[in-house]
RNA sequence: GGACCCGUAGCUCAGUUGGUUAGAGCGCUUCCUUGACAUGGAAGAGGUCACAAGUUCGAGUCUUGUCGGGUCCACCA
């Protein structure tokens, strides 16, 4: 046991056990069939990322959950780990290589996947290490990492069991094409965001009689390029007798036709719609049905492409532009009209998505979606707040189809083979320049510094086999099978996360143990790409021994996005984002933890001095513990129990703590945890800080005493430990001499007995007496050497008492020479007689108030008190009310109406006594 | 177009099933430093609970509408 410094040195702190409890594995959790487990998995960051605010919070949470479980005894395991984060991590190494004048073609596939992994090992550990800077309590040996071999196994096995269910697919759809990152994406992936942007009315001309025209309208003109139809509603009467006649597209001259299809809304733009199968859904859709041509005239680059004609070689938003000058000068464009509409955009680098025909794998998602939904509705699964349950459903009934497959080369290669005996192309399938030529593997085509393998282009017509091993082809025997090119969406492998890093699919202890895990922490933006896949994936790959699926968990915890105090969400970009390690220097981590707690009801709006309230705690917590340390003999540190003892103030804050202790575990059940830390906050500070040691201060020679505060402020750490564990743990330590590890102790244990409800009221109401006397000798200036005159009435049954016994403290508390009492009137016309002369004012328990004023308020109470009787009188009186409403309701009202009526009779006393 | 959330003190937010005097933190005003803590202590000012109507003896709380702010979903070509 060392002395307390006077100072909390929290970077010295913290160091010490942030080390400690590595070096110890002191969260380390396995398989205890004495105890009951409690798990949750934490969601993988990034392993490009470092940390930022959402972290801080979304792992503070955690930790407070899973510590306070540990405490209250279970085995608890909070699995760490990160996600190889496919496309964001190529980019991230990508960049890298771009500032050395290199690209990953240049590489090859095998090279760049070698630099990713370096570049993994060499940055992947930044986070974890920075989580354990803010005290997370993970089990870190069990780290795990998405594309570690085991849990690529887990991820290979799932395709083929889907597969092999007919729950994944192959087809040529429109699906969201990232023309910067060119790879697919999902539904997901793409980010609406409302952009100002123009409806364009063109003019496409009859075949027959050419100065006659139909107009439509679009924000995308350049597609037009591709366009193979001219679509109306059925029932739109401007249209109906010019269904099936032909039209001249305008810049191709390629002859189209009118068709009508429901799907088209007459209301919106001129009623007649362009189609383009390649490059829209609906469109697509429309072609399907009326067997229009679909034709691709963009590269994957979003470069237009041969069958754009003249527009070949453009951009694709340079081709709008050249495209609406041409409509101009050929008279064709009608009008331009601002539009505001919402354009998909890439949710890694923010390009705009196009619409693009290509061949991809897909999730069947309905059947998988069905017992998912299920367990959210019936409760099995909640939400916490509830609120994003009715988000989940809504989404979870109008799921569609999910893109899995990716052209990107960082992530889990899909277990589909091609013959390339009876697929020639497969051999040769890796680079194809926009021209169309063909390249080698490591042949470049610098010059233009593009150049796009893409098998889901090469390899569209070729029939995959799926197997997890390289196959032998089923049609010629060959073993010649080339894998897809392709990799699975980054969420493909994270929906398997709690189950995976059990080591599922294998039987294992672990996975029986600790799974389903129980509670899960995730901000809003991650329940479709990952929370409501989770349960999905739990339903469908992990049975008990029934055979039914089982929930991942039972609690989703929701929290608030973090953003600064103007409201604008943290980015780099912005300039706004708060570095946590920045505010951990500053202030500490306990103080960064404690303040994001605290704001943490809904969304968070943080700026730096938020967390001076934080420091500010783990500051008052140290010297109080300074306090009693330093006043506290040995043998007096160390009691199992508070004495018992006659001294009020120590009967009240050992009641105190021990109704706090209840309130605050109920909210961390329920989790609320700002709540829960509000309450540990006013315990600890107002409660026994503020009163308790403050009255406490001067006897504290009494062995009671010490024994009293010592306790109290042992078991505050452990209910404060959760929150701020640094502080607390160097405090136990302290004043414990343990070896054992503050973690690993018990959550304070109720103890209903120790709560003395008579000595709440009691202290209560003299803390209120004191604030009343205070409020006095604030408003007239009382010097310590004035003497107060204290007046009660008679139906007061314990300020006197509780004044005349604890007049010494008293005095010192509110820094008077002495109190003279009386049982009077509460009057203090003669109160503070000697002092202040003739005011008229009164001190009821809460300070000064003016007479006349409260008179009347009195009157005011009783008359909407009588008022009150006579209408509920009136209502127990009727039979149609008494005879329908439940037992408790009808007690209720009747047990207010014999409050009400108490309540007039003590405000008629008091009245009477004043007059 | 559909769904959801929010509007309470200068600011950020609590406010449980409707019920005596609507709370906290920060900020503000006044006072207080011979040792646990000025990262502190004491006292105080500050609210027509967005607006309107309704249900009720009684509404910050329930219902409807209006205005204002935000979020999510959607095949607005």
């Amino acid at each position: 046991m060392s002395e307390l410094p006077p100072r909390f040195n929290f970077a010295e702190v913290e160091a010490k056990w942030e080390k400690y409890w590595e070096d110890n594995q002191i969260f380390h959790a396995t398989p205890n069939p004495d105890k009951k487990p409690y798990s949750i998995v934490i969601p993988p960051p990034n392993v490009t990322g470092i940390l930022h605010m959402g972290h801080a919070l979304n792992n503070t949470l955690q930790d407070i959950m899973i510590r306070y479980k540990r405490m209250k005894g279970f085995e608890t395991c909070w699995m760490a780990g990160t996600d190889h984060a496919g496309i964001a991590t190529q980019n991230v190494v990508e960049k890298q290589l771009a500032k050395e004048g290199k690209t990953r073609q240049m590489l090859g596939r095998g090279k760049f996947v070698e630099r990713v992994w370096d570049w993994k090992d060499q940055y992947g550990k930044t986070i974890i290490n920075q989580l354990r800077k803010i005290g997370s309590s993970c089990d870190w040996p069990r780290t795990r990492f998405t594309m570690d071999p085991e849990y690529n196994g887990a991820v290979q096995h799932v395709f083929v069991e889907l597969y092999k269910k007919g729950l994944i697919y192959r087809g040529k759809r429109i699906i969201n094409w990232c023309p910067r990152c060119q790879t697919a994406l999902s539904d997901e992936e793409a980010e609406h965001k409302e952009t100002q942007g123009n409806l364009y009315h063109i003019k496409y001309p009859f075949r027959d009689s050419p100065n006659q025209f139909v107009t439509v309208a679009t924000t995308r003109p350049e597609t037009i390029l591709g366009d193979s139809g001219v679509a109306v509603n059925p029932t739109d009467e401007r249209y109906k007798n010019l269904i099936g006649k032909t039209l001249i597209l305008p810049l191709v001259n390629r002859e189209i036709k009118i068709f009508s299809d429901e799907i088209v809304d007459p209301t919106f733009g001129t009623g007649a719609v362009k189609v383009t199968p390649a490059h829209d859904p609906n469109d697509f859709e429309m072609a399907t049905r009326h067997g229009l041509e679909f034709i691709n005239i963009m590269n994957p680059d979003g470069i237009l492409n041969e069958a754009a004609g003249k527009f070949t070689g453009m951009d694709r938003f340079k081709a709008r532009a050249a495209v609406i000058e041409e409509l101009k000068n050929s008279e064709l464009l009608e009008k331009i009209e601002p539009h505001t509409h919402a354009v998909g955009q890439c949710y890694r680098c923010n390009t705009v998505v196009e619409p693009y025909l290509s061949k991809q794998w897909f999730v069947r998602m309905k059947p998988l979606a069905e017992p998912a939904l299920k367990a959210v509705v019936d409760g099995t699964i909640k939400f916490h707040p509830d609120r994003w349950t009715k988000v989940y459903v809504n989404w979870m009934e109008n799921i569609r189809d999910w893109c899995i497959s990716r052209q990107i080369w960082w992530g889990h290669r899909i277990p589909a083979w091609y013959c390339s005996n009876c697929y020639p192309q497969a051999r040769n399938n890796v680079y194809i320049n926009r021209k169309g030529g063909e390249l080698k593997e490591n042949e470049l085509y610098i010059e233009n510094k593009f150049e796009t393998r893409n098998s889901s282009i090469n390899l569209q017509d070729a029939e995959p086999q799926i197997s997890i091993t390289q196959p032998i082809c089923n049609k010629c025997g060959s073993d010649e099978m080339i894998q897809d090119e392709d990799v699975l969406d980054t969420w493909f492998s994270s929906w398997l996360w709690p189950f995976a890093t059990f080591g599922w699919p294998k039987d294992n202890p672990d996975l029986k143990f600790f799974y389903p895990t129980n509670s899960l922490f995730t901000a809003s933006e991650i329940i479709f790409f990952w929370v409501a896949r989770m349960i999905m994936a739990g339903y469908e790959f992990t049975k008990d021994e029934k055979g039914n699926g089982q929930a991942p968990f039972k609690d989703v915890y929701i929290h608030g996005t973090v953003r600064d105090a103007k409201g604008r969400k943290m980015s780099k970009s912005l300039g706004n984002a708060l570095d946590p390690l920045e505010i951990i220097n500053e202030y500490g981590a306990d103080a960064l933890r404690f303040s994001l707690i605290m704001n943490s009801g809904q969304d968070l709006f943080i700026s730096k001095e938020k967390f001076e309230g934080g420091r500010n705690f783990a500051n008052k917590i140290w010297n109080a513990s300074r306090l009693v340390l330093l006043n506290t003999k040995p043998e007096n540190k160390n009691v199992a129990q508070p004495p018992p003892t006659d001294d009020l103030a120590s009967q009240w804050i050992v009641s105190k703590f021990y109704i706090t202790l209840a309130d605050v575990s109920a909210a961390i059940e329920k989790y609320s945890f700002s709540e829960a830390e509000n309450l540990v906050y006013d315990f600890f500070w107002k409660n026994y800080c503020d009163w308790y040691l403050e009255i406490s201060k001067n006897k504290f020679t009494d062995d009671k005493i010490q024994q009293t505060a010592c306790f109290i402020l042992k078991e505050s750490l452990r209910l404060i430990h959760p929150f701020m564990p640094f502080v607390t743990e160097e405090l136990w330590q302290n004043i414990t001499a343990s070896t054992k590890s503050l973690s690993l102790e018990s959550w304070p244990i109720a103890n209903n007995k120790l709560i003395n409800t008579n000595a709440v009221k009691q202290m209560d109401t003299l803390i209120s007496l004191i604030s009343a006397i205070r409020n006095v000798r604030s408003q007239f200036n009382l010097t310590p050497q004035e003497t107060m005159e204290c007046h009660f009435s008679a139906h007061d049954p314990y300020g006197k008492n509780l004044l005349e016994k604890n007049a010494e403290t008293l005095k010192s508390l509110v820094k008077l020479k002495d109190f003279q009492i009386h049982e009077n009137l509460p009057i203090i016309k003669d109160a503070v007689a000697g002092v202040v002369e003739s005011i008229k004012f009164i001190v009821p328990l809460g300070g000064l108030v003016d007479l006349a004023k409260e008179k009347e308020k009195m009157q005011q109470e009783i008359d909407s008190a009588k008022k009150s009787i006579a209408g509920i009188s009136q209502r127990l009186g009727n039979e149609a009310f008494t005879s329908k409403a439940p037992a408790e309701v009808i007690e209720k009202e009747q047990a207010t109406l014999l409050q009400r009526k108490t309540r007039i009779d003590e405000l008629q006393e008091i009245l009477k006594n004043l007059n």
